[in-house]
DNA sequence: TATGACGTTTACGTTAACGTAAAGTTATAA
DNA sequence: TTATAACTTTACGTTAACGTAAACGTCATA
């Protein structure tokens, strides 16, 4: 019974317009099928708009985004095409680690910074008495 | 000896335009001394250069960058106002989260799929025979 | 003293990523 | 059968985040 998703039944889902959507088909990042002149969306268009929006999130442009996307669907035919489809995996794992680098430390900073406020917070909400001498 | 830097030398170190430096200033992220009209940027001031500039990378806008940046400097007068800046810290901090979740999980798809693609490479290395019976 | 190297302000230009409006098509409900 | 809801194409508009160019200041050095 191979689901199917309408145009606003994706909007809806990943809380985006309709018009986001048909931007990333002309962008060549989305091909659905077509009832008519209506656009019928797969599973996998489903999965290639959460891997966009995800991309988006965590600051890729959209053809950084496409980029990526386009290595799951690379050809892998012979060995010299395998491997390099692996140098340009790892090229792009580079750059996602950065990015959970950058996150891991915002929260480590955040988090001390939190810290250091509840401390203050309890400080005054004891009345203030007999602390940092 | 409390360093200082010129427009270029941050240019030079994050590998940015002096431009987008003095966009920053403009947009009220950076306040630098003056020395006639030349701007000169403090330790401080590179902090909060570097912090713009990883906030960009995780797919903040400026805004957002700022919003988070700020924080940083509320005031902490009363028990109220540590209250407020608790909760905003801990909203900014959701985001955050979610953008480390997302790269973790990017890169654990990707991980998944590099070792097939290595898999199949050994395959086709080993002669390609005897294999998936 | 003149010539770079570096800085400044002002202002218009550019691009990605959509928003928005107009005008038409198609299926379903009243 | 008419309305209305959801879709379509086309096309111009908008905004953030700078790029780029012009015209000028100022200091060291050849």
């Amino acid at each position: 019974m191979t689901q199917s998703f309408s145009i606003s039944d994706l909007a809806r889902e990943f809380d985006v317009t309709p018009r986001t959507i048909r931007y990333y088909e002309a962008e060549g990042m989305l091909e659905p099928l077509r009832q008519g002149q209506r656009r019928i969306y797969s599973l996998r268009d489903r999965v290639t708009l959460a891997l966009i929006l995800r991309g988006k999130r965590l600051g890729f442009s959209l053809a950084e985004a496409k980029e990526i996307i386009d290595l799951y669907d690379a050809p892998q035919g012979e060995a010299g095409q395998l491997r390099l489809l692996l140098d340009k995996l790892a090229d792009k794992r580079g750059l996602l680690e950065e990015k959970r680098r950058d996150a891991e430390n915002a929260l480590a900073n955040m988090d001390d910074y939190a810290a250091r406020c509840r401390g203050r917070l309890a400080e005054l909400e004891n009345g203030g008495a007999g602390q940092r001498t």
